[in-house]
DNA sequence: CTGCATCCTTGAGGATACTG
DNA sequence: CAGTATCCTCAAGGATGCAG
């Protein structure tokens, strides 16, 4: 049920959202290798969990813009200590990773 | 390549051992929903990423323990941040669920 | 008890084309 | 530009059986 918010696209929309309102097509190119579907799909979850509000402007072309809402930003605090934790520790995580699969190779 | 932490089973797993060494029946019975496989998996990519020992027992029956490592024990302080933050909006998340879901319906 | 291998189902998610 | 619909692929993950 939670896994909404556990999901890797919901992660980094938020994380995108986290430094002001933007619009689908900034999403989109924001978000590496995200594709129009999935954010698409992504949005629509992060509004139905009241985290993100749509606003449509009616204009030619459109223009919708996604904002996080109070609740979002509230998510987007322990979403981004995760987020910097990753970073903090890919090196380290890429070193262990490496090491674990160093092991079993050797057995002829 | 983080989406192993992001993950569900990851998530519970580290958390599970947030109190301590447990072995693998222990695992499978804390945490629900798990399949034998998933845990197997889950476990070994822990492993992999040098967020938890394996420490095997050559005893009959085996008996394998596993424990959080330095670097498991720190991710698991921003993954109980996210997971209390669920847990405490868990009521407002269904809420704002509910209201999205109601729109919609009276299209007719 | 712990773990691996196999089979099978399901759904996440990409690619593409079309609409307002 | 933003969004929907369709098709298709592939891997996550459950069920089961076997082994040390």
């Amino acid at each position: 049920m939670l896994a909404k918010i556990g999901d890797k696209w919901s992660i980094l929309t938020i994380m995108m959202l986290s430094d002001g309102t933007k619009r689908f097509s900034e999403l989109q190119r924001g978000i590496d290798g995200i594709s129009q579907r999935m954010l698409t799909l992504t949005l629509r979850g992060l509004e139905r969990d009241g985290l993100v509000t749509r606003e449509v402007f009616p204009t030619i072309p459109p223009r919708v813009e996604y904002t996080l809402t109070p609740l979002g930003r509230s998510l987007q605090v322990p979403v981004k200590a995760l987020g910097e934790w990753v970073v903090k520790n890919l090196a380290e995580l890429d070193a262990a990773r490496r090491r674990f699969d160093a092991m079993g190779e050797g057995s002829d």
